[in-house]
DNA sequence: GTTAGCATGTAAGGAGTTACATGATTTT
DNA sequence: AAAATCATGTAACTCCTTACATGCTAAC
């Protein structure tokens, strides 16, 4: 079974709403999750050929324009999920499995919790808890470990780190909790209004 | 005149304080730094050898154990730097320009800050705060446009990553104060004490 | 009519990872 | 004597970026 990339799935989760061109699929990456990477053309358009290739979306050339005779005009193309897309798509929120815990696959996964089921959810959450709690275990050890060969800056700096990793733990917490006590289904009806680029 | 990546920069950085073996730089980048990725061998060696064909450092062969005859042995290296290895430390310490404002450039500068005069650090200071200040506008302005086609799981992402570049900020913010109110020279004096790897 | 933003793509290259390959030293 | 950890390195591959190349469309 062909394995998503991180890339892909963002891709795949946000074709699922409305097909978009891939212009509009960067920005909204660039700006629907957390303060993701803004990522180039050059990687985007080579994503979407090899998805194509693997028949998970399919291309239709631009909508009221019809190809104007013989020129070679490249026009606007709007992307949509295939069957298969839906399927690969269905299959990637069920599962948990696929490292879903990194910095920033734990955030692409999360922005499509809305269409995952609370048992997933959680399973996530738990997962990246867990990894964030074995980084706050390493930095500790270390920090036993050299008892400060450190200038203050030094110090500082690991401080802060530290400090940043425990809220984000707070923060997933929190989360877990309220998925805990009230684990509604995937209820997702965002009524894709008005469009606007 | 040759730029300095940031791994380079921080492998001048250590070893300025002693010589070290490759496994023991690769150890202290884990741990000294915020919590600064593990990077692996694959990554930290051929950095190694790309500085030793610049001349920035030297690879001494193990100390007291004689390379054993003939026999074809590796041991450990440690390596130093050389004269143009702290010549080019210097440089990069007296300089702001080369955007160390990003996430990890800018760990990996302000860990060097205590050999870092304090009208540079407080230059790096401002330029990593006016970097995030643009993303904390771009991303307030993305909110602005798209008047919420998300989820409340997308929101809450969002919140997050915003509310986490917030606190960044202001941990910047008293750093400067604190740089600006007592700007003490390089002052530097971390008496590299007892080892331990 | 010119600028700004929309739109799609390719080629070269940078920086890192994983997996492999090898062997020495220290601890249990 | 086995296991853990120290220690060094290479090859193949992944993922991303920058710079380039092209052209349309709306606003001023």
């Amino acid at each position: 079974m062909a394995k998503t990339d991180v890339l892909s799935l963002a891709i795949l989760g946000m074709l699922a709403e409305q097909p978009l061109h891939g212009y509009q699929i960067r920005k909204r990456l660039a700006s629907e999750l957390g303060p993701f990477r803004a990522l180039s053309y050059g990687s985007l358009y080579p994503c979407l050929k090899r998805m194509l290739t693997a028949d998970l979306i399919a291309a239709d050339e631009a909508e009221g324009e019809a190809v104007r005779a013989g020129s070679s005009k490249r026009s606007r193309i709007a992307y949509r999920l295939t069957e298969s897309g839906h399927q690969r798509l269905a299959d990637e929120l069920a599962s948990s499995t696929a490292s879903a815990w990194d910095d920033e696959a734990f955030d692409v996964r999360f922005s499509l919790f809305g269409k995952t089921d609370s048992a997933t959810r959680l399973r996530i959450l738990e997962g990246r808890r867990t990894r964030l709690a074995e980084r706050l275990e390493q930095v500790g050890e270390g920090l036993a470990r050299q008892r400060d060969r450190h200038d203050a800056y030094t110090a500082e700096l690991q401080r802060h780190g530290l400090e940043r990793v425990e809220r984000e733990v707070e923060w997933l917490d929190k989360l877990i909790e309220n998925e805990r006590s009230a684990p509604r289904g995937t209820g997702n009806h965002t009524a894709s209004a008005g469009d606007n680029n």
